[in-house]
RNA sequence: GUGAGUGUAGUUCAGUCGGUUAGAACGCCAGAUUGUGGUUCUGGAGGUCGUGGGUUCGAUUCCCACUACUCACCCCA
């Protein structure tokens, strides 16, 4: 047919483009994140956790009982079949894996087994703006303690990386709260905690809370909602009385005068619930650790309407946000919430073993943080050098090497330039160059050209301050002879000028 | 998965009440400038109008299906 025909000439050319839900990465914020990464794993080594690394493949069953919706078990994981028949599939997150190498290595691990992990998982599910289907996470877990140090350890851990990366005090707060004090309350109120079905939707209800608000949350508890395409939503069936209870323990800022210790607040709506009063020695024991330790309110908080969807989670919830006003794609200012989250989950290993294991962790979305981070220049990059050459290349690629190996911190050795010749021959005219230092995003320009070379001279050029000056340029004349972003000074000389301008010692 | 909306140049978007060569801005390329990016000016390249089908003398325009994206909702380990 002649439509086969045009759809197979068309097929023969592959069209290049990407799966959805994945993305390209690409100089620069390779390196961003890079530097993210290596500074939160600084702060983790320090404390003595220890490194690991896991496949990203595992065996589906023993991802698979995490799976919450027993209606589509393979939803949201990518799977594939091995050539033995067993079901394979990439790992969602970095805790089940923890999970399995913890029940088959267990007799060999110190406990509590405190380790760190981070890398790319991988999810299944419809992508969205900021949600893809291949992200970076970067875990801290601590397996087999059930203390309550465990939990404040992490959430010490947590501060002083998201300070270590240039944040301050105030511009981000570690939320905490309890699963049991939920569990409490609605023993308090009447609904059985056997009841998971109801329990899910009373969670995932007050989880909405920012998003819907005081009212669509009371609609989830009550009779449900419909949205506006005419989607409905399940209710819990709440009674009115039920509702006030519940809202009076998830409280949302501004319920209550300020200053007042929320402990209490729980406290009442938990009432003689012995499940509520668990949860609240839990929170207690958490804060008192952290305020013996040095960590005050400023930087961890209790907020009873953090949730967290999670089933697996047991006892104790904790959230990390940031609390400046971060701008979007199109320049909007959006607040970005959340950037870690965790708990504790002591069932996990029981999966495995039969014998249950305590165990707590917190995860960082690295991405997520990256995207809020850049915007505060807190990145910077290592300033880049090209050297263009007017003659012999040879000689330009002498000067690249000489400012590669003289351009170093003097204590960590550590590159404070990169240094690049220009190898694009066959373009060699000098305008071509400096449009590639330009587009390249290069600091400055070094023209190792056979007049300077003659001379025993090199020319440094800055780009930056070049632009700054053309912006008051009018007229073509003043343009061109516009060279004041730029000096020749003694070959010598090159490698001090060059400090001296980057501000470097 | 549910509902709605949008797919026109590399990008952001005009436009066609169905009719010959589909436009702008920015970006890109070249020249003005044989040792100067960034300013300015001149010129140029670039589009199966998301894909497939239908209606029609004629479809980028109207209709249907598919697909992608956006928004809201469900879900999100």
């Amino acid at each position: 047919m002649a439509s086969d025909k045009k759809i197979a000439q068309k097929g023969s050319k592959p069209k290049a483009r990407l799966p959805r839900g994945f993305r390209d990465r690409f100089g620069a914020e390779i390196a961003a994140e890079r530097r993210l990464v290596d500074i939160i794993r600084g702060v983790y080594e320090s404390y003595g956790f220890e490194p690991l690394q896991t496949p990203t493949f595992e065996y589906t069953d023993a991802l698979g009982k995490f799976l919450p919706d027993v209606d589509r078990p393979n939803e949201g994981v990518f799977s594939l079949r091995d050539d033995d028949e067993q079901w394979l599939s990439l790992r969602y997150d970095l805790t089940a894996p923890l999970a399995r190498y913890v029940a088959e290595n267990f007799q060999h691990l110190p406990k509590p087994f405190r380790r760190y992990q981070t890398g790319l998982v991988y999810r299944n599910e419809k992508p969205g703006p900021g949600r893809f289907r291949e992200f970076t996470q970067f875990d801290a877990d601590t397996v087999g303690s059930n203390s309550p140090a465990a939990d404040a350890e992490l959430l010490m851990m947590v501060c002083d990386a998201l300070e270590a990366l240039g944040l301050n005090r105030g511009e981000y707060i570690v939320k905490i709260n309890n699963r049991k004090l939920l569990d409490g309350v609605l023993e308090a109120v009447g609904v059985p905690s056997d009841d998971k079905e109801r329990r899910g939707i009373i969670l995932r209800a007050i989880d909405k809370m920012d998003r819907l608000g005081l009212g669509g949350v009371r609609q989830l508890l009550g009779p449900g909602r419909t949205d506006e395409s005419g989607d409905r939503t399940k209710g819990a069936e709440l009674t009115e009385t039920q509702i006030n209870q519940v809202m009076l323990f998830v409280a949302p800022e501004g319920y209550l005068p300020k200053n007042f210790d929320p402990l209490l607040r729980i406290g009442s709506a938990v009432g003689p619930s012995a499940i509520g009063t668990l949860g609240l020695n839990e929170v207690r024991g958490i804060r008192d650790i952290l305020q013996a330790a040095g960590y005050g309110e400023d930087q961890v908080q209790v907020d009873t309407s953090i949730i967290r969807g999670l089933d697996y989670y047991t006892g104790p919830v904790f959230e990390a946000q940031l609390t400046f006003k971060v701008k979007n794609d199109e320049g909007q200012e959006v607040v970005f919430g959340s950037v870690a989250g965790g708990g504790r989950y002591d069932d996990l290993v029981a999966r495995f073993t039969g014998q249950q294991v305590p165990a707590t962790g917190i995860s960082i979305g690295v991405s997520r943080l990256l995207t809020a981070l850049q915007q505060r220049d807190l990145h910077s990059e290592t300033p880049l050098i090209v050297v263009l050459s007017m003659g012999d290349v040879g000689w330009s690629f002498s000067v690249a090497k000489e400012l590669r190996e003289k351009l170093k911190d003097p204590i960590s050795g550590k590159l404070l330039v990169r240094a690049e010749a220009y190898v694009g021959g066959a373009k060699k005219k000098l305008q071509d160059q400096l449009k590639y230092a330009d587009k390249r995003g290069a600091v400055l320009v070094v023209f190792a050209g056979d007049d300077e070379r003659a001379n025993g001279n090199v020319t440094i050029k800055d780009l930056k301050r070049g632009a700054e000056l053309s912006k008051s340029v009018e007229s073509r004349a003043d343009y061109l002879g516009a060279r004041n972003a730029q000096a020749t000074v003694s070959r010598n000389d090159l490698v001090a000028k060059i400090k001296e301008k980057l501000g470097l010692r």
